[in-house]
DNA sequence: TCAAGTTATGGTCCCCAAGACCCTAACTCT
DNA sequence: AGAGTTAGGGTCTTGGGGACCATAACTTGA
């Protein structure tokens, strides 16, 4: 790893960020957290949060710090390291490589009202990628990244609970896949295959209340915590033959 | 990303290394090149390769440059970047954190034999990991974390023709999943889903020349470009309801 | 030259997961 | 009370995946 001979101080020095891509859903589409910057470079433009890397703590301490600062929130292991960037010239200031980390939370509306509102929005993913809203940084490159893992983590992880409350009902759940992946998934086939997982979910025996537009109450469920390798829904273009492309 | 009023002198300064973990098939059984460290800290144990990233080049480009430095092997595009490492103290000299590549290659042998043989070697991964050979810094949860992304990556990619040759035989393709995976497949139903993915593998119409223990000889095929989003071979474990665990 | 062993590969059958689609239950409105 | 809406159970069909058998084409050894 180092070869010999080698003095420390002769090695280029990199500022290390850790960023930290904030995904939630509302309105049945992927959001994400950005902050307007306030200072050159990319002066105005949107930006991943995030912050130096301190030599005291990990990477994933460092990328749960700065979630807490920008959001609040304080839950641990619903981080998810995805990409290292470090193009030269990246930041047209100093050579620095950032280490990405993937959160995903659940309504993070108020959270951000606590914040300096101004400086944070929760802004559609599709919208933040559209070349119309310029991202600072290789940020557009970062969020994209930050996307397809989130979808291939929702077919591999228990990642999908994360995005709902602590109870939830089926359609609560459903609208998480269909908004994440773009596709409509049918409720009866679901539900079968979630509550046919075992360990996937845990009933709660409470039922939500009906919507204004009324409808049967659905029943409340908690998330089991069977989490690792591979959840029960499958996403519908990947196992199609030859023609299914998801972008 | 950088708070308001910053100076870039004022954060810590890190520096920036790439490792490259190489992994070949070898007798069935997934191999793993190291070497062996001639300077403290952790002389005389095995180490994955790699070196600084230079602020002129990308990840990419560093990892590509260590590949060829170590193997004298040229070839772009099979190198994965999994993961970051940073924790403090990883490197009891300095502040690093390391960006660890994977790369998949065929038959390294020879290309060992001429470089410094005595500082490096292929080494079956399952004895790497044993816990009796000690890796130095942190290599062992690095190289863990390799071997359980190019298990995923061959089932979302089209990693395995990488082990094998530009030109290859079902047995030799299917002898890449059950090392890697650990598992037993079926011979005919392995190459009825692999002729089936179109464009995942091309007939060169030419055919190998049987072993010393005889048999039909094979067809050989060229490794098909399509391959991206999903290739025909699932892990049988992982379809698997509950049971499975993989390690 | 023939028999036995070995490997590649095609054929067949079976099972179950996944999807399409229907129905009923339980709520909301007007 | 009736229409509209949502939840959730039932059923049928399709196709992919795996188990297993059969055959082809080579080896070695007698």
């Amino acid at each position: 790893m180092v070869p010999a001979g080698y003095d420390p101080s002769r090695f280029p020095a990199f500022a290390v960020t850790v960023d930290v891509v904030i995904l939630t859903m509302s309105d049945g589409r992927l959001h994400v957290l950005l902050v307007r910057r306030g200072v050159a470079p990319y002066e105005g433009m949107w930006a991943i949060p995030g912050g130096f890397k301190r030599p005291t703590e990990t990477l994933g301490e460092a990328a749960k710090r700065e979630l807490a600062e920008e959001t609040g929130v304080d839950s641990a292991s619903l981080l998810t390291q995805f990409g290292a960037y470090g193009d030269p010239g990246r930041d047209p200031r100093m050579n620095v490589v950032t280490v990405a980390y993937l959160a995903v939370l659940r309504e993070v509306g108020n959270v951000i009202a606590g914040t300096d509102a101004a400086a944070a929005a929760l802004i559609p993913v599709d919208k933040a990628l559209n070349g119309k809203t310029g991202l600072a940084f290789d940020h557009a490159r970062i969020l994209r990244d930050a996307v397809e893992r989130v979808r291939v983590d929702l077919e591999r992880t228990g990642i999908a609970t994360a995005f709902v409350g602590p109870t939830f009902t089926m359609a609560e759940l459903r609208a998480v896949y269909e908004g994440v992946w773009g596709v409509h998934l049918d409720g009866a086939n679901f539900r079968r295959r979630v509550v046919a997982e075992d360990g996937w979910v845990i009933p709660t025996g409470r039922r939500a209340q009906p919507g204004s537009t009324g409808g049967k109450p659905a029943e409340l469920y908690r998330a089991g915590r069977m989490w690792k390798l591979g959840g029960p829904i499958r996403h519908p273009q990947s196992s199609e033959k030859g023609k299914g492309d998801l972008r």
